[in-house]
RNA sequence: GGCGGCGUGGCCGAGUGGCUUAGGCAAGGGCCUGCAAAGCCCUGUACGCGGGUUCGAUUCCCGCCGCCGCCUCCA
């Protein structure tokens, strides 16, 4: 079988096939950085990490670009309110994602683009919807002409007649329908004027759905495989993108991937209602590995209501595997995935249910050991590190950095202890064996007896 | 008012017109063990409510209740 998504435009599953054989390009809309990313984000980027590495083990050319909204009106009021240039403060919120990404163990987009670097493609699509009669300019603004537009609402199933007039907005009298949105926006005498750029139409900045387009376009040609984003951002932000690039002749994404949301509190998290949980305050509390467990375990159309509790068992879920892993030796990750793994993730990226096959396999895999089958036990170990590879949860590469050298000399002074515990142990003095055991775990090391004699390992923090 | 989604055993969370009806966590029992830990085995019989279709529905249809998202900046 093959790739299987759901495609937000059709409302359906569909098999997936590239615009180009054995490529495959995607597009997320990535933050506004006006403040620093919280774990909703976080969820989103695991999310396509997933379907990167799924992809990239498919034998595709991944090409992903993710990109900064680095202008905007709440960056410009952030930086109002506290002095800090707009720039500066899009810069540093810019570091914050790259710091959690690399936390959480996501790989980086191949391009990141800014949408202050992409002015010009800006001011390219502009022009070509002006061309066509789908903008026009007004006092300044430059406004996308939603009624010229007869396919407009097609991605979100919006009927345009029906939508309710609301917002700021909406009442602008520069505008020929209230829903018409801004391409670009004519600077404003009290805003910076480094937050504008000359045009045809005078000077100004971009609004927010035509930087996405501009640079989808730029990174990844007029028409392309993916476009992902939270579900939040079906409709207004995908819904224009559309109307633009569609309106100017591009073919734009030939899928669209929407995740589910992360509450908190009963309600979405966002920066707007303010029940944010940053992402670098959950890795304090939980190992960033467990934190993607929990992120990926359910299916990323679902709506995940974050607990700690959920996270706590999430964690305990990962650790089952973890402990497997350190107890079954070694061996390389099996070349092919077992079928049942596979199915699920074609199918919609079901990556609970390949959770599911995981976890089965380390069950297999401890009763091998169990019972001293060390091929069964290699077998299910190279199975287990294949699967959590493409998951990104592969325990080995989460292991902790310590050098060769230092593990050994560890090892030396455990191994120490544990001849003084098993000679307390002979001589039936288990009041002496068992306070070389809490010794020892206070240090860190936990001592586990098995039918081979003590093992120890490392005790993980949280 | 319009568009969309969800409600599964103590908890998290997949899934399916009937088949032994995922997986994890927690709980109880057992095995192993000096103890502990880890692990293995067993147990719990769930699908919001009310109708309908069907030989049979948690799964399909209708209604209702509750929750969430979007229609305004938000991954």
């Amino acid at each position: 079988m093959s790739l299987r998504i759901h495609d937000t435009a059709t409302r359906s599953v569909r098999e997936f096939v590239p615009l180009e054989p054995g490529k495959a390009s995607i597009y997320l809309c990535g933050l506004t950085v006006q403040g620093p990313p919280h774990i909703g984000h976080v969820r989103n980027w695991v999310t396509t990490d997933i379907l990167r590495r799924w992809l990239t083990h498919r034998g595709y050319d991944v090409t992903l670009v993710r990109n900064v909204t680095d202008i905007d009106d709440k960056i410009l009021i952030r930086s109002a309110e506290t002095g800090e240039p707009w720039w500066a403060l899009g810069y540093r919120n810019e570091r914050e994602i790259r710091t959690a990404e690399l936390a959480l163990g996501v790989l980086p987009p191949t391009y990141e683009p800014r949408a202050t670097g992409h002015i010009t493609e800006m001011v390219e699509l502009i022009q070509r919807l002006m061309d066509k009669g789908l903008a026009y300019e007004s006092d300044g603004d430059v406004f996308f002409d939603v009624a010229a537009l007869p396919s407009y609402g097609s991605l979100s199933g919006q009927k345009i007649d029906e939508m309710q007039p609301a917002g700021d907005s909406a009442g602008d009298a520069r505008k020929r329908d209230p829903r018409d949105f801004a391409l670009w926006k004519g600077h404003k005498p009290d805003e910076p004027s480094t937050a504008a750029w000359p045009t045809p139409w005078g000077r100004g900045r971009p609004g927010w759905h035509l930087e996405c387009s501009a640079m989808a376009t730029k990174y990844l040609g007029p028409t392309f495989d993916i476009h992902g984003g939270g579900l939040d951002l079906v409709f207004p932000h995908h819904e224009n993108e559309l109307a633009q690039s569609s309106g100017a002749g591009d073919g734009f994404a030939r899928y669209w991937m929407h995740n589910g949301l992360l509450n908190l509190g009963g309600a979405k998290m966002s920066k707007s209602v303010g029940n944010t949980l940053q992402a670098t305050e959950v890795v304090k509390r939980w190992r960033p590995v467990e934190v993607r467990y929990y992120l990926g375990a359910s299916h990323y159309r679902s709506t995940v209501e974050f607990s700690p509790e959920a996270l706590d068992e999430a964690a305990a879920a990962y650790r089952r595997i973890e402990t497997f892993v350190q107890h079954a030796g070694e061996a390389e990750p099996a070349a092919e995935l077992p079928a049942a793994f596979a199915e699920a993730l074609d199918d919609d990226l079901g990556v609970a249910a390949a959770l599911g096959v995981v976890h089965s396999r380390v069950r297999e895999g401890n009763t091998a050991l169990e019972q001293g089958d060390a091929d069964a036990v290699r077998a299910a170990l190279a199975d287990v590190l294949a699967m959590t590879s493409i998951l990104g949860i592969n325990p080995l590469d989460w292991a902790d950095g310590a050098s060769a050298d230092l593990v050994s000399t560890v090892d030396s002074l455990v191994q120490v202890a544990l001849e003084q515990r098993a000679n307390a142990r002979a001589r039936k003095d288990y009041a002496a064996a068992d306070a070389i055991r809490d010794q020892l775990a206070d240090a860190g090391v936990i001592v586990e007896d098995t039918p081979n004699g003590p093992r120890w390992t490392v005790k993980h923090g949280g």
